[in-house]
DNA sequence: ATGTCACTTTACAAGTGA
């Protein structure tokens, strides 16, 4: 049954174009158990050939996979009790899976997962929050940006066809901050913090939503408290970032901010946005 | 700075992390 279900999967996927095209949505769903039901209409809305999701907070034994079957996708899984937890969802085979990455300075966190789909590897990240300039665990995130850089750089060439997408927890610059005064020197819109970004960046990525979008904005993540969404509050925190290959197959990037809407859709919402790619 | 949410523990509330 499931067989059956999977193969019509791919075609719908597909768009019935044949085209080689891929869409790709990267996610951050705080909790895949809250929702499932907001995943399970993405899938049915979209069809997407990937999407990434972060902060599924279950272990892989707990993941719905049977639920995400049903619709025709797999699901590749790093899993973690409570917190953290990554996963790649796909019509099509998930090829060389990976979970996690040599060098990682919290290994025992479920942060990174990779994967090759039609030919792109793409790499789904849940990059170490940081909770506040100054803790420790701002210093653990520094040193996680600079881990996982090297950890790209020494596996993998910027003339590959490789699609990194997650929840950064960074901001790239003040044109992804509602108020940058108001934010200015804090977690997530610091200058060591995008420093590191920068960095990985100028290995041989491109920010694919800042091809055709100058912004202020979008934003993809609104804080649950003070009414952050009704009021405009928001960072742009998930990123797609490709190499040259995949930046020249780039057609639109958007964000879902229906998604982040507590009245639509079936339960609560996370307090971020799908972010959508489609590669021509 | 914090008006929320989801998780955990030994659970019928409080602490943690985001």
């Amino acid at each position: 049954m499931a067989q059956s279900t999977l193969d019509s999967g791919a075609v719908e996927a597909d768009h019935g174009r044949g085209d080689g095209g891929m869409k790709v949505i990267t996610w951050n769903v705080n909790s895949i158990r809250m929702r499932l039901g907001r995943v399970r209409a993405l899938l049915l809305r979209h069809r997407p050939d990937v999407l990434a999701l972060q902060e599924v907070k279950v272990p892989a034994a707990l993941f719905p996979a049977a639920e995400i079957e049903d619709l025709g996708y797999r699901a590749a899984v790093f899993g973690q009790a409570g917190r953290n937890g990554v996963a790649l969802l796909s019509p099509h085979p998930l090829e060389t899976v990976e979970r996690g990455f040599p060098g990682d300075p919290v290994p025992e966190q479920a942060r990174v997962i990779a994967a090759t789909v039609e030919g792109v590897r793409v790499v789904d990240v849940y990059v170490v929050n940081g909770q506040a300039v100054g803790t420790p665990e701002y210093e653990i995130k520094l040193r996680w940006l600079e881990a996982f850089a090297e950890w790209l750089r020494a596996e993998h060439r910027p003339e590959e066809p490789l699609l990194l997408v997650g929840d950064f927890n960074v901001t790239p610059d003040d044109r992804d901050v509602h108020d940058p005064e108001r934010w200015r020197g804090r977690n997530l819109c610091s200058g060591p913090e995008r420093e590191r970004l920068r960095a990985l960046l100028d290995w041989g990525l491109i920010d694919l939503l800042r091809l055709r979008q100058a912004g202020p904005g979008p934003f993809t993540w609104w804080d649950y408290r003070e009414g952050a969404f009704h009021r405009g509050w928001g960072l742009r925190l998930d990123l797609a970032l490709g190499t040259r290959p995949v930046a020249e197959r780039c057609l639109e990037v958007t964000v879902d901010r229906d998604e982040r809407r507590p009245t639509s859709g079936e339960g609560k919402p996370s307090d971020h946005a799908p972010v959508i790619v489609v590669l021509r």
